[in-house]
DNA sequence: TTTT
DNA sequence: TTTT
């Protein structure tokens, strides 16, 4: 029983495709971006704006094959995770990002299974040109998630 | 009605004192940090581990005032906010903070006004006499255990 | 992965103690009230409402222990969970009770090990008298929860 | 700023058509019944088996209207709200309903609109054979609320 | 930087 | 980069 609360809930659209990591061990993890939207009316103006939070979502093993699975880019999910902030240092700055670890999850749209089963090798083309890797991803093994 | 959700709820302790901010249209913004901790066992070596998640927590106007009013560093709070990442340029570098804007807050411990406006003795003082038992507890002994 | 959320989040305190059941197998279930207050200001008067509800908190096994030896009556806590609704007839009659089935917790006050570390005996007297038992607690065994 | 916390979160499918109560002063209210499935496996047949879980909406004025010109039965929906519960004597005896009172909606499927902009007279043709009915739907047409 |  |  937790002495403290870190619970974060979701529903958005997927602004892109699941990007699969796999370990050495067997695990695996998957990331991609969920967009929330807010709409409100400028005081001035009076007219309506809509803003765009942008989420990177974490998911690991079981969670994150069902994900790369069955999610795609514009699919709608609720999400039920947590927040968490990686830090590491670029060049003597501090950097920081901030991640959802999806822990539950509920697929409310799923194009893929109901439109078409397409093959798996052309849904996700180019899964693995992900140049730029997260700081943490080779310590993922002996992470706490 | 919102076609999204961007939820946060954390119960955590301030690590430091709120920050105010004053504008000149008499808004005020307050900052303060919340640390949220998660204990588990390392899968190798059985032992006990600790890890702590620091969130940057914004409160506006009436929120803030209160906040600033009640809450010192060390008192439990439970929030309830969205999550927004603010971006901007340094040095040519994309930088990003991730913030939880809170709209509805519990102060589950108030220092301030527990150690010294009141004696202590006088704050709970018939605490024994809840004579009237809730509503449901007499319907609660004819139930299914 | 579920593809339904049902999901309940309280803060209350504990309108008795907890009360516990214990079955055969070794599985046990614990259940206390908890309130909920809620103000507002009556649109005519202007005058300051409170109204408080009462919630059925139902936990079992590990967390029930738990919370018979850490929570007291008057103690606060948060408490995660799902809602569920039992059924049973009396007398043709269909009767219906909605239960919050704890799932997490975290006790934000705990008089008993603060205060004093009181002999459990002295402190749930007539824990045994639970005299009128009921549709579901057979069951109980082959329970979803 | 409340000093508890009565919060529900349900994503779910409407059991019926929303009913709408039109008040003098102007004010409405709408209900209509959300199921929640949970489904688990059966420790000793190890059979998967399905439980339903069924919620008794309550929305008021401007959200009541929205849910009524947007919602059918088989809707998906997600819902921010609280729990109350009602109480009132029968026959002497003291009976209680638990609802949801919707603060907060997120319309998951909409077929009204996506399917076919039907004219509002054909949208509830059947409204009243309702045949699986919800447990709680007689009880609340004579409720007071 | 908090707390247990 | 999503969606309405």
């Amino acid at each position: 029983m937790a002495n403290s609360l870190n619970k974060v809930m979701l529903i958005g659209h997927l602004g892109d495709e699941v990007k699969m990591h796999y370990f050495e061990g067997g695990n695996c993890i998957g990331r991609f971006p969920v967009a929330t939207n807010e709409s409100y009316s400028n005081r001035q103006t009076g007219e309506k704006v809509t803003t765009t939070e942008w989420h990177n979502v974490v998911v690991r093993n079981k969670l994150a094959e069902l994900c790369e699975k069955y999610l795609s880019k514009g699919d709608r999910v609720f999400i039920e995770g947590k927040i968490k902030t990686r830090q590491w240092e670029q060049e003597g700055v501090k950097r920081y990002s901030t991640e959802i670890h999806a822990l539950d999850m509920t697929f409310l749209t799923t194009k893929k299974d109901l439109n078409n089963p397409v093959p798996s090798n052309t849904t996700e083309p180019i899964e693995n040109k992900t140049t730029s890797a997260p700081p943490l991803s080779d310590a993922a093994d002996d992470l706490p998630f």
